[in-house]
DNA sequence: GTCTATATCCCGATAGAC
DNA sequence: GTCTATCGGGATATAGAC
């Protein structure tokens, strides 16, 4: 594959490809059709061959995103049998998918595409959601009026923390991530404890020693 | 002021309002200094009288945004004597802030303006990053080397409660937003119980009941 | 301080040839 | 399935008149 000639090759997958190449490189919002179909050597309207338009391309993008997350996540979420472990496990390959795959990442949290013209989103969100709900819901048994406010706390700490990680308020390199990742979990284990510890006793103040 | 002409009216204080509008309604990334002079019925070459560039208008919106945001958290803040509750009320005012200031709110955490070239920016964030500091410090007491950890959890967990808040997560309208932010403030007093909770108990694993 | 006019560049999307 | 060519729109920024 010469990357000059797709005449006869799977232009579909290498938009895929490059779109989340050029994404890594400028941010989503300065991606465009031309330029992917530029650094591909194609014509700029090669891309409507394969694509409706701009969106649907991007909408290949999150579902690959969604797929990829999945893949990395569920496997090390399953080394845990305490929800709680394992909910600590989800917001650390959070905080590694969001380093590792920014592109991807910044796709699905920043771009707001339509759920309802593109199904497959959703669809490929399903696997995470489900493992999730579950963690959240086993963490909430007997009080199940916490489980949606736990679910929201979680997440919002998980995606806090990548969003530091990613304006580079952790620094940069491999140890960013860990120490980024590390913090995640260990607030979300936080949150988990609290949340038990108020339910005994919602009014006492914090020890101040 | 009849908004047809700014011949000696304040051009300057004028595309700040209308960036601010503007921002509300399309978001900063579709903003463009054309359509802000368009707004006003100026020509698109005004606003360089007063602006270097696009940058340097956002950078006069990104401070009258924290001007904004400690104008209206500092006082509610001093409302509480505990750390907790102080850093509580902290998160409640950047939910707060973020739903009633949309647009400041996307400003100061959407463009990355390179604050070397804008120092101002950092001089109008100082007062809210001290009173931030000072609950946190006073809530690490004898634990300093947990007081960045703690200062993270906190703003991340406030800053994901707003991004799920303007993505439309709570529903739209005031219970919303009071919803938000109640979460928001619940999950930080959770945040601070559990890790004081966690440094007493660190390897018990949370109650299944 | 604001105007008109312009240079220069970018984009998405379509029509019709091959 | 990809090409060439084009339409119609947008943007930032500058030059020079008033």
């Amino acid at each position: 594959m010469t990357r000059r000639s797709y005449h006869h090759g799977d232009l579909r997958a290498a938009l895929v490809d490059t779109a989340i190449e050029l994404i890594g490189e400028r941010g989503v919002r300065n991606f465009s059709l031309a330029e992917a179909s530029r650094r591909l050597g194609v014509a700029v309207s090669a891309p409507y061959a394969h694509f409706a338009d701009r969106d649907a391309l991007l909408a290949a993008v999150t579902v690959q995103a969604f797929e990829t997350f999945a893949a990395e996540l569920l496997p090390r979420m399953d080394a845990h049998q305490d929800p709680a472990q394992r909910l600590a496990a989800m917001a650390r390959g959070y905080i590694r998918f969001a380093a590792s795959h920014r592109a991807l990442f910044e796709v699905v949290y920043q771009v707001g595409l339509d759920k309802a013209r593109f199904p497959e989103i959703a669809a490929a969100e399903q696997p995470i959601n489900d493992a999730f709900a579950a963690c959240v819901t086993a963490l909430s048994a007997g009080h199940p009026a916490e489980a949606d406010d736990l679910a929201t706390a979680v997440e919002a700490t998980a995606k806090g923390h990548a969003m530091f990680l990613l304006d580079g308020d952790f620094g940069s390199g491999p140890a960013a991530v860990d120490e980024a990742a590390d913090r995640a979990a260990g607030a979300t284990l936080a949150l988990i404890q609290g949340r038990q510890a108020l339910r005994r006793a919602p009014a006492t103040p914090p020890d101040p020693s």
